[in-house]
DNA sequence: TGTACATCAGTGAACGCGCGTTCACTGATGTAC
DNA sequence: TGTACATCAGTGAACGCGCGTTCACTGATGTAC
């Protein structure tokens, strides 16, 4: 977001203009993400609700798989911000499951649209992986650091081992891996039922689950 | 789909054809979204596939929700007997993790529409929970008897001691109810992610992480 | 400072599409006497 | 066994809607001399 605004101020006023109407669609592109999900994600609609005709979009976004692209694009950029935000301020391994909680809930179609089920009809560019790594990165930068409980040898860390393409260069061992990956798939676990509303009748609070299972990962 | 086969075998020849129409719709339904997905769900392209005209499907579904809420019944239905089976057969816990596993991958959508983002659009009537509940009780059952990691108690037992309405009459003790969340969200962790190809690019195998988790959750 | 031209944001009409759903109707199947 | 009637599956036309996207055009803003 302080990119975006900085794009903003740049440039010449036409430039400015410009920045400035495609933030704008962006803000109703989420609003209309949040209210019914992103697959009612609607041109038309956006433009509407801007007090446009359809088709004047087209002039900042070629299409609607561009506009969801760099939605994805922001939100990735978004997340990987806040973990390495809550990393920095000096949070432990319970900070950072909390600042992705927190991430999470503050928009839950945000977190659906980069998480969940993929959004229907859309096709993805190719370097889509790329981001999604990004927050990978900043997940065992931080997990590395910080006391993960240590992982027991494994046959999935042998294996992982073998396939560490994902993580780049980072120099993180097998084991630390392994630990990124649990973290990030237990707490995907129970945040996404509890974002799709599948803990809705049963009646417990899924915060307690989800520290529940910090906790887990945390010490062992 | 015995018990389905069954109601199309009884009955005046009318209710026969009837039930049988019925079934092929739904049999159309589930190859349309194995192919795109639930939330593209058409009955006028299920009427298409099948020779008729759109209208025609009226006099079997009452509307396009009706028919969805009939599949998502289903998928619990088949899920719950998927999980029973393996475990009347034997089945230890890692049969369990493995009988959901298969009936995950069998059809990708299918898990997907119970387990994952909402359909857009899609209102649910009031009784889905009883479904959900339903494999929740199977698992139960199952992880009760066979033998998971005990668990240390835990803020969150105190919580569940309290808010068990989820698991009815089922007599599993609170620590039993800790043991089923965890499994359950552990593995949905896993293989929605898989399911939804956030694993895509990464190289490594889904599968082996998965395993990784059951041995967590078996062994501690 | 003023004029000629280029750039570009936005409009309105249109295209082709598919959707869920309703309605009046046809024609085949089953039922009652 | 045959006839009169009721049931009900399926059709075709229609309604109203919204979608993404293209296109020719208007009019305002910026640029070059």
């Amino acid at each position: 977001m302080a990119a975006a605004q900085a794009e903003a101020e740049a440039g010449t006023p036409r430039q400015r203009y410009r920045a400035q109407v495609q933030q704008e669609i962006k803000k109703h592109a989420w609003e209309q993400i949040a209210a019914e999900g992103a697959s009612a994600l609607s041109l038309n609609a956006i433009a509407k609700r801007m007090g446009m005709s359809g088709p004047a979009l087209y002039r900042y976004f070629a299409s609607r798989d561009d506009l969801i692209t760099e939605l994805i694009r922001d939100a990735y950029q978004s997340l990987s911000d806040a973990v390495r935000g809550a990393a920095s301020s000096g949070a432990d391994i319970r900070g950072l499951a909390a600042a992705l909680r927190s991430w999470a809930l503050e928009d839950p179609q945000r977190y659906l649209l980069v998480y969940g089920t993929p959004v229907p009809g859309y096709h993805a560019p190719e370097d889509t992986t790329r981001h999604a790594s990004e927050v990978m990165a900043a997940l065992l930068d931080a997990s590395g650091a910080e006391g993960l409980g240590a992982m027991p040898p494994s046959p999935l860390q042998e294996h992982l081992a073998d396939h560490r393409a994902w993580a780049g260069e980072h120099p993180a061992d097998s084991a630390a891996l392994h630990r990124a990956l649990v973290f990030w798939t237990r707490l995907h676990g129970v945040l996404s039922l509890e974002l799709s509303g599948h803990f809705g009748g049963m009646g417990f609070d899924p915060a307690q689950l989800y520290e529940a299972e910090v906790e887990a990962v945390v010490g062992r």
